[in-house]
DNA sequence: GTGAAAGCGCTAACAC
DNA sequence: GTGTTAGCGCTTTCAC
């Protein structure tokens, strides 16, 4: 800039004006200066900028996986948002590692990204206490923050989950399984009391083999299922989950004789084209995102309201596998 | 960082040297430092960090959509090799929009990243090479950049196609279509080529009518199938140019009494799933993602060899709908 | 082992 | 309209 300045024959201000677009420079002048920055091919650094002015115009986004299908959409509708505010993204993802969370995060702080949208791998997150002291406008998606209280935008999980179980009573399942993530996911944990409240709701018991938590690994789900499908008390019905969980699930039913009947938690492309149609019960990923940022830009623009959590409901839909009438 | 030093009482830079675990410190000052940096919730402000050392430790990813599943592998396996070059990553969507993807590069130019990776939606650089001559390394993705020399990585879409369609005329047919995506993006051209090739390989001709590019919107490519099944000589196979497109295809044929065989470039989650199975061509996107990422910080560590093309192979995954005999 | 001074590239505040 | 000065928070250099 300084360079450019000396080039131009004009003072160092003059340039910071016309490359900031500020008011107060002659035609001519700024012809002048524009022929310097092309001729140098000058750019701004934005380090510095930041430097002086305490925002960096990025926000931080921390999920569990980029490559899981859950979280494009979700992540590309806080990038629209971010965008429409003139942020930029930076991401990261956890593998829903509490430790490698808190490094990405105070990573991010340390950029002084100007907020963050989490999705959580941890449950304690006094950790980012002083950076929100500080100023850093954090929203929690998904799940919600541990230890502190902060702003979140979840699904409901517990009546998803609920509901859907419903749905598969409604068809005449008594016995029905249930296979999720690890527990200590909050996600994991409502849709698994979702699941629960709908068995006693109708009056049916839970036998504790029918449930299984634990990683979402296809190994893993396909050895829980074997298991309930194969031992004393077999289910014939699923409720899975998540994704991942359905997916593996459907893979296993396909190669079974007897039908079992199966609902999942989030929908996921060409479920529709399976057979049977899988049906699930449908969150809106985007919308998720969407809400979160939306959130984090009202605050960052001033909004110092207390913390709000918001609950986005979940739709069923129906194409098959969750009408299957029990069997065996 | 003032306030620590002055709260420990020592000097600025003793306090550089324990934040940044420098020697030259005896462990009581050391200790004395640390409780000032507890107390006071000091964190490093890495912007005057970067703005001193002219480097970030990030680069930026400019890719379409965050939200398409081929995608997702992709950059998650760049940011796992950032991850262990201890650098973040950045990331904007273009929309496969040049104009947006000029802006995103040059704004991620502007924030100083060390290296750039970029899925090109243009097919002009030029506005690149300032920045290249810089010191930005930057590597191409999935399509080579335009008017510009630089590095590149790519599958062998001209390969995998024209194997695809060879398949398919293995297996009897003589009229197959092919529906891909814009013909102004290199890989589209390219899948077109090697459809081409394929045909004249077995000295089958084209007609014109059988081939459609344009947008991979479902609408288009459900209107362009139709014409092409309706018309007056209909294929008995198609060529699918990617994911998006096969997908959508899947669903029309599906919906047809006769059977059209389909063979599409690009796997899918849930492809051997289907009935039939969908055959593909694949191509490891991880793959592309990791060879990219790995030759930028080749780069950034000091190789500084003249400019690279590689070309990963593709292979074919043969799962029933490209195994097909031709009907009708 | 420690600290003072200079300066990275920019912008805010205030002269001219 | 335009230029000058100070300083954002850190690292570098070099003297102690």
């Amino acid at each position: 800039m300084k360079d450019v300045a000396a080039r131009a024959g004009v003072g160092l201000k003059t340039v910071s004006r016309v490359v900031n677009g500020e008011p107060g420079v002659t035609p001519d002048t700024e012809r002048r200066v524009q022929e310097a920055i092309d001729a140098l091919g000058f750019r701004r650094n934005d380090s510095a900028r930041v430097l002086r002015k305490g925002r960096t115009a990025s926000i931080g986004l921390v999920l569990e996986d980029l490559a899981d299908p859950f979280y494009g959409p979700l992540s590309r509708a806080v990038e629209e948002v971010a965008r429409a505010h003139g942020a930029l993204l930076i991401n990261g993802s956890s593998a829903e590692d509490p430790a490698r969370e808190q490094e990405l995060v105070l990573a991010l702080c340390a950029r002084r990204v100007d907020g963050l949208v989490v999705i959580p791998a941890g449950d304690d997150h006094r950790y980012l206490e002083p950076e929100i002291k500080a100023g850093v406008a954090t929203v929690f998606v998904d799940r919600p923050a541990g230890r502190i209280d902060a702003d979140a935008v979840m699904s409901d999980s517990y009546g998803g989950a609920r509901s859907g179980v419903a749905h598969l009573i409604a068809h005449g399942h008594r016995r029905i399984g249930f296979i999720g993530d690890q527990p200590r996911i909050h996600t994991a944990a409502e849709r698994l009391r979702g699941y629960r409240a709908a068995m006693e709701d109708a009056g049916l018991p839970v036998d504790s083999s029918w449930v299984s938590l634990g990683s979402t690994d296809p190994v893993r789900v396909r050895d829980a299922a074997a298991a309930i499908l194969d031992g004393p008390s077999p289910v014939t019905a699923f409720f899975a989950g998540n994704n991942r969980v359905t997916v593996t699930l459907v893979r296993v039913l396909a190669e079974r004789r007897r039908r079992v009947a199966l609902v999942g938690f989030d929908d996921f492309e060409l479920a529709d084209l399976l057979d049977p149609g899988v049906t699930v019960i449908a969150q809106d990923s985007a919308q998720l995102g969407r809400t979160a940022a939306e959130r984090l830009f009202r605050r960052l623009d001033g909004g110092r309201s207390g913390t709000e959590r918001s609950v986005l409901p979940t739709r069923l839909i129906a194409r098959g596998s969750g009408e299957l009438r029990p069997e065996g």
